[in-house]
DNA sequence: ATTAGCACTCGAACAAACGGAGTGCTAAAC
DNA sequence: GTTTAGCACTCCGTTTGTTCGAGTGCTAAT
């Protein structure tokens, strides 16, 4: 038994009323539905052979089908109409980044927000990693004795800080003095690459702090690669618009799952080596989300990966409408984050 | 009709029963419970007349009493026992004050969560306005052309970066001299008492940068107050646990609410001059909050007012037990926060 | 003043009845 | 040989009815 197209256009048919309604789909409203060309029983036919095949599943006899996990991969694989965005959905768009032009911290915030609000699912987003980046501008700022506010700048601007112990003999000038050689020695280097090596080879009194230097470095780079406000998460609560999220539990488990940076970050770090990525309910490894779709873009700057973004919602997402909103992000992403690199 | 001592102990019990179940207390179930000395015919007609003077109220006839506002209000001023912290429970709270010793802001939002973890219920806590507090030390650190980071560090330990826009002229020299101007004579000096006279009565080329000069700090207290990162919000899924909120719309409505810093920070900071405060469901001016109950505490630092923090939850909230850790993270953090700014 | 007893009330929980939407199958129509 | 109309059947969601238990108010006895 083939899919010819008949079948196709059926089980398209059915994906798209079930991604409106969220009830199963059954032959004899199907039928009436305009542009079906053939009769309730035919369609009663095609839908048995579609349910042998895995396409579809009834919940119980006698209700009408909802479209299988392999259905949605079909869908989305070859059967899906690319949306268009109106022109008012990309001005709309457009706007959540012109509000924002304070760093590239809060374009990020901000692309979150629009993605979780312009969609009404859940995003998130991936803050680029700073170990890949190059160096710009380190200040070390006193605090307290024993303890230092470390304030890094790379070149793709995105600024860090971080509170560091530093030695109860280091004053307030020697900080500066560090800050710059610093500053000088490995402005331009990646933020991982500094060993200990490089910095001995520095003369001046930074050499006898070599060891407070490595330290430095490398706890900064942990730092960040530990804190968790590397993912930018918006719009959680939306999910509890959906029928699919109408029992408390099953929004609990929702929430509990993506409030857990660490597996979020983990999703979103694998994707972003691709452009985009579909990843229907069970295909997701995250425990929690296997009754949700994840779409992912990634967004580069000069054709450096820099991180990606994504949006979350129930298995019969809008994927048409999902990709081409995150295709249109994703290019607004990258000219906004150049110029924030123009100078190099 | 008076509040005699036996109404009184019925309808203590009445609350601390209502607070563990959420569901109506019967006269015949609490005539059976321990210590209560009377028949549950007894405890009917009192019963009849606690709802007579407006502190019972039945969901429905042949249904049990539950406590109303006016109950709760009582029992927090007048009869509720101090609830005490069993060592571990201390134990544990001091625990996610140890973790972070990084920063003042790391500290507070550690507070915020230890109270939702240990509570159970959501909590929120105001970070301290940069407004009343001494500059130490300013730094502007370059970024792109004709933009830099400026990241402010006051006597309260508290750090904020804000990007600026600057003078295309202005090379990192520059800056970096104007930095250490402005540290030196503005350090000590509160934030917003900087006004553009005692800028240009400063000498040299920072004269001729007062406009600049004046702008930026201004702008930096202005972000700030815009910021509304000002709040930090814990454990809102928590009150999905709760019956009451076995609804998702409620849930919805409770989490809309509690998301919206606005409304939060309008609250904690009305509450950052008293000690504590308890406000019962309707007291609440928050829109959506009607159904709440929320506890508050403030904290000093050196007898200085700082900020403030909160619990928010069901109405029958474990009033006396949230008292008693509030009171706890408050002592808890005064202590820690002066420890930041030991060196005064 | 307190309490035992009784008739009454109401909601939650369970069961039976019903209607609607859907199905599979068969036989007629194209 | 497809396609479709028709029919009997299934099963869910809703409604209706019934029971059960916990609670109440009132009265009379203690």
């Amino acid at each position: 038994m083939e899919l010819d197209s008949r079948k196709l256009q059926i089980l398209r048919a059915i994906v798209d009323e079930y991604i409106l309604s969220a009830s199963p789909v059954g032959s004899k409203s199907l039928s009436q539905s305009s542009d079906m060309k053939w009769s309730s029983a035919t369609i009663r036919n095609e839908m048995a052979d579609l349910e042998v095949l895995g396409y579809l599943a009834q919940p119980h006899t006698s209700a009408g089908r909802i479209p299988s996990e392999k259905a949605y991969r079909l869908y989305v694989d070859r059967m899906m109409r690319r949306a268009h965005l109106s022109d008012e959905e990309s001005k709309l768009l457009m706007g959540y980044f012109r509000e924002h032009v304070n760093g590239m911290d809060a374009v990020l915030r901000s692309t979150a927000k629009a993605l979780s609000e312009i969609t009404h699912y859940t995003a998130v987003v991936l803050m680029p990693d700073i170990g890949v980046n190059r160096l710009k501008h380190l200040q070390l700022i006193p605090l307290v004795e024993g303890k230092a506010l470390a304030v890094v700048v790379t070149d793709a601007g995105v600024s860090q800080n971080s509170v560091i112990d530093i030695p109860f003999d280091m004053g307030p000038e020697e900080l500066d003095r560090i800050s710059k050689a610093i500053t000088n020695r490995f402005g331009g280097c990646r933020m991982s690459t500094v060993s200990s090596e490089l910095v001995r080879e520095l003369g001046g009194d930074l050499a006898c702090r070599a060891d407070f230097v490595e330290t430095l470095l490398t706890s900064l780079c942990e730092n960040q690669a530990k804190d968790r406000r590397m993912v930018e998460l918006s719009g959680a609560t939306n999910m509890l618009e959906f029928p699919e999220y109408s029992d408390v539990n099953k929004a609990k488990t929702f929430l509990a799952t993506v409030e857990q940076r660490d597996s979020m970050y983990r999703m979103l770090k694998k994707a972003s080596n691709m452009e985009f990525t579909v990843t229907i309910g069970s295909e997701n490894e995250q425990e929690g989300l296997q009754d949700c779709s994840v779409v992912t873009a990634s967004y580069r700057v000069n054709g450096q990966p820099f991180g990606s973004f994504g949006v979350i919602g129930p298995t019969r997402m809008d994927y048409a409408r999902v990709l081409s909103i995150l295709s249109n992000v994703q290019s607004n992403l990258g000219t906004i984050l150049q110029s924030y690199l123009k100078e190099e």
